[in-house]
DNA sequence: ACCTGAACACCGTTCAAGT
DNA sequence: ACCTGAACACCGTTCAAGT
């Protein structure tokens, strides 16, 4: 009934990861899994996606790609760098297991997707007079922001369940936590968090600013 | 020949752990390496450090405990700030498979760490005139600018041999991978990084530095 | 009480047959 | 050519015996 293997892309399969992903966390995203979802032996996969590494990899590549607003005319550069920012924290954010994903890989091509990204920005601060390489370095700095805060950010409290995986075990690390009894002055809720990423990122934007006015001859 | 599975602690399973994740990368750290090299079976483990994530956690958690520079007599807090920074990113960027490391955790613990190691930066704030959560903010902003930085920074080229656990495979991503051919202005160098690293660290001490002058009543 | 050996239910990846 | 089933060499974790 129509099917075969062959009509297999390394689109649907990395569609196919991102639904697991969605639904049952990064641990149930395996070979095998995938390739069962779509119907087939986990071999194939092989040919369209390579490695379990290269298919994490187009995994982030794709949950980044788009997620650049368009540009409103007559906005000015740092209002459309916030805008910017905003829509990759939030693209970030609303991935579950996005920490270990971006961490996942292997090799030094973790930035790649971030890159492509963020090519419309650097796009709009040429736009608006950047030398390119200073466009690209106010881009990296923005980035290295956003991707700072969620990797060690805030927990999220309103992550509901556990969902490890294999077989619930309630253990709780002992010994070595040792937990200030006084209320941990570095502990941030969701908003305060949220508000202090912006507060990096104006600062940054701020220094990108101040940069470019007196750099530019 | 005295050592029995007895005289085992924390410590010493996660300093064996760190040896292997130093000489054989992060993929050969597992539960039976570990307790291999320390002379007994995979469940005591479970005992003195809990599951393999928490392993992790007590790693990264050593990895970056004592990386605070000691404070000089008379020094800015600008200036501490800085060496504060450029030790934590020597300790990230000296570990291998540390961007693994980093996003590997499964919970919301991953900045603990951090936090641990930000202690001293906060008591240095703090004696310069900054409120607690003034000094626990900017600290924030250091974090995740360093981490940032680390997580999707720039590729280390002098990191020799690839390294891949488990029996060399060449395989290249295939297909999907469309570099550009005009030469990818994105790509720094290692030293191209580490200067934009410090243009970022400073731009950050600016905002604090004026809202830290504006706010102060 | 706390160990070990064995087991369970998985992995990523490869290979020999099949069509 | 490109698939599948089976296999290899591992995993994390748990459990029944042992001492």
């Amino acid at each position: 009934m129509g099917r075969t293997a062959i009509d297999l892309d390394a689109d649907e399969i990395v569609d196919a990861a991102l639904v697991i992903l969605r639904e049952q966390g990064l641990d149930a995203v395996s070979m095998r899994t995938v390739s069962g979802a779509l119907g087939v032996s986990p071999v194939p996969l092989y040919r369209r996606v390579g490695t379990k590494d290269d298919l994490l990899a187009a995994m982030l590549q794709r949950l980044l790609s788009g997620v650049a607003p368009r540009r409103r005319t007559g906005e000015a550069w740092q209002a459309y760098a916030r805008r910017w920012t905003v829509a990759l924290l939030g693209a970030l954010e609303s991935t579950r297991d996005l920490r270990r994903l971006v961490g996942a890989r292997q090799d030094d091509t973790a930035r790649e997707p971030f890159v492509e990204a963020s090519r419309p920005l650097v796009d709009g601060l040429r736009d608006a007079g950047f030398a390119t390489d200073e466009a690209v370095q106010a881009t990296r700095l923005l980035i290295w922001a956003t991707v700072g805060h969620v990797m060690v950010g805030a927990g999220r409290t309103d992550t509901a369940a556990p969902a490890n995986g294999r077989g619930a075990n309630g253990r709780v690390a002992n010994g070595r936590a040792r937990r200030r009894p006084g209320g941990d002055p570095a502990r941030l809720s969701r908003r305060e968090a949220d508000a202090l990423f912006r507060v990096h990122v104006d600062y940054v934007l701020d220094g990108i600013e101040r940069a470019h006015e007196g750099g530019t001859p």
